[in-house]
RNA sequence: GCGCCCGUAGCUCAGUUGGAUAGAGCACCCGACUUCUAAUCGGACGGUCGCAGGUUCGAAUCCUGCCGGGCGCGCCA
């Protein structure tokens, strides 16, 4: 099965031509649409290139290598006619042939045109939103979780073998405060007047956590409630954290990503994960004591300061389970480390690599994607969002407002590396204006004439002459294995959602010039093709970023 | 002040081994349904690619400086 492009040929045929050509120096060809279509099908660079390594006029390069086009082999046949231009371009025009033969190719590989083409395949291990316990996932999360399980499948299909992991932080102060806000909340749903902390936690959905405990346990802790006794306190930070994973997990598995592990922070306390860690940091003399505080000289690995693991009051710091939690994962035999974090985390970086380098890896094995920002307008002003105040809006809020379809595309549509606004009302609208229809309904369509026509007549050869629009949507189809090949070394879902658009754009212009049902016969099997090509493209192209593909809409 | 990200059409943004006349969506305007889905298509409008230098056949892309915006700089997590 071809999982590559149907260019990859010619481009091979070029290069070994144009090397004779120049002499028998390396050469690479540069073969791709031309940016203005009357140019031709494609275009290369090569002569150029090679123009300063043969010390030869690059127009004089690109004439031989045409006149050898004609009889060359894997090119005869193919290119009906090459022209130079410029200051050295070929500009090539393939024929009917060649569209024929790639279209029926890419059909034939469905799924697995574009797979498998990472190189080497590695064994990747993937942390992503790992939000707190103490409250449910915002649109933050969400654009990390669409990002992650992008990226995730990304490298799947590329071949890469995935784990996805989720770090729960359930240790520490911030769970402390979890507790006694909800023990406060099912204290006054009981009628006493506990209140929540100060800095505690003042959102509705601990209420609603406070009712679902109450649903389990009756009025059992009311009396020991006011003054909150310790025991009780930490029953309802447990309980409640369970309850709370138990409401992200769902909102996650609604949003169609996958975790294959929840990794605990309280277990690398409870295990003594922590204090080996630390040991391990002071043996290899990359920790220090200081003022009565235990330091991390993270410096030594290019961070701007040293930073703290163990408190002077004996306390261990988020910093020193987080050595504990990445030693844990660099010692599992992953080729690579992948931790998504939030833009407001970006000054972790230098720790994390720290850790890792002090554990004896290799600090490179840990990448690090920030996922930027991304605010919310309605109506043409940013929607205000507060965690004080409680206007948050929460991933589950999204989903029921604009659908999972429309958030997962409109979420990893931009690059991940810039802040972007994401407009309310464009990604609610039901019609045109909202681009995820755009392509889903390409693939409708498609499924629509499939339905009509499924059979192609036998023994077409190819058609005799072409539209601008089959050849257009044809190519646009030849870019798909580089465009997921880019999409996993830059770790960059938005290229599939680009292309995407391109693609239906394509299609849409392709649909309106060329009928399917009722042409000659070698017209119909061509066109066929090219549908089923695209249908799969695009049905494997929207599996990769979590959107769906309807056979109708 | 230092670090990361960003500055491209009215708005939101693509554009990464440097390539020909810089693109898309939204908004606005003009056209196209007796046909396989008009959630569509065709056309028009819209640009000092933040500014200034540099590198070269060629720069939105690479280098330097400056201006502007977001985020971060804790013995918080």
């Amino acid at each position: 099965m071809p999982t590559h492009s149907p260019i990859t040929p010619l481009a091979l045929a070029l290069a070994r031509e144009a090397s004779q050509v120049a002499g028998g120096a390396d050469a690479v060809a540069m073969l791709e649409p031309p940016a203005n279509a009357e140019f031709g099908d494609l275009a290369t660079n090569v002569a150029m290139t090679l123009a300063k390594q043969a010390k030869r006029n690059p127009r004089e390069i690109a004439d031989d290598l045409v006149g050898r086009i004609g009889s060359a082999d894997g090119l005869a046949g193919y290119v009906e006619s090459a022209e130079v231009a410029g200051p050295g371009f070929i500009n090539l025009t393939l024929s009917p042939r060649w569209f024929a033969e790639a279209a029926r190719a890419i059909a034939e590989a469905g799924d697995d045109y574009g797979r498998g083409q990472a190189d080497p395949r590695e064994r990747i291990l993937i942390e992503f939103v790992s939000c707190n316990p103490t409250g449910p996932p915002h649109v933050g999360h969400a654009r990390q979780a669409a990002y992650g399980d992008g990226v995730a499948r990304i490298l799947e299909y590329a071949g890469h073998d995935v784990t996805r992991e989720f770090y729960v932080n359930d240790w520490g102060r911030q769970m402390e405060l979890f507790g006694a806000s909800v023990a406060a909340r099912y204290g006054q749903l009981l009628g006493l007047a506990t209140e929540v902390p100060e800095d505690g936690y003042q959102g509705g959905y601990v209420t609603a956590i406070a009712e679902k405990l109450r649903d389990e346990v009756g009025d059992r802790y009311r009396d020991q409630l006011d003054p909150p006794d310790a025991e009780v306190l930490a029953l309802f930070a447990l309980r409640g954290k369970e309850l709370m994973l138990a409401t992200i997990t769902e909102e996650i598995a609604r949003f169609r990503v996958r975790f294959d592990a929840f990794f605990s922070e309280t277990t690398l306390h409870q295990g003594g994960a922590v204090e080996r860690g630390l040991e391990a940091l002071i043996a290899s003399g990359d920790a220090y004591e200081h003022e009565g505080a235990l330091w991390f000289r993270t410096t030594s690995y290019g961070d701007e300061k040293d930073r703290v693991l163990r408190r002077s009051d004996g306390s261990t710091t988020y910093l020193a389970a987080d050595v504990a939690y990445h030693l844990d994962k660099a010692a599992r035999g992953d080729d690579r480390l992948l931790d998504v974090l939030g833009a407001d985390h970006h000054g972790y970086i230098a720790r994390l690599r720290a850790v890792i380098a002090a554990g004896g890896h290799d600090p490179d094995m840990l990448e690090v994607p920030i996922v930027q920002l991304v605010s919310l307008t309605e109506g043409g002003e940013a929607k205000r969002m507060s965690k004080r105040a409680g206007t948050l809006v929460t991933l589950g809020e999204l989903i029921d407002d604009i659908g999972v379809d429309a958030a997962r595309f409109f979420l990893v549509q931009r690059s991940h590396e810039t802040a972007f606004d994401l407009d309310l009302d464009v990604a609610r609208a039901e019609g045109n204006e909202n681009p995820v229809y755009y392509v889903q309904y390409a693939h409708a369509r498609i499924a629509g004439i499939l339905a009509q026509q499924p059979e192609a007549p036998a023994d077409a050869g190819p058609p005799a002459e072409l539209d601008p629009a089959e050849r257009a949507l044809l190519l646009q189809l030849a870019l798909w294995p580089e465009v997921v090949h880019e999409a996993e070394r830059r770790r960059s879902p938005h290229r599939v959602a680009a292309y995407l658009m391109d693609l239906a754009r394509d299609f849409h212009a392709f649909y309106h010039r060329c009928r399917v049902v009722g042409e000659a016969p070698e017209v119909v099997a061509f066109r066929l093709d090219l549908l089923r090509a695209t249908r799969s493209v695009i049905a494997t192209g929207l599996g990769l970023i979590g959107v769906e593909a309807p056979d109708r809409m």
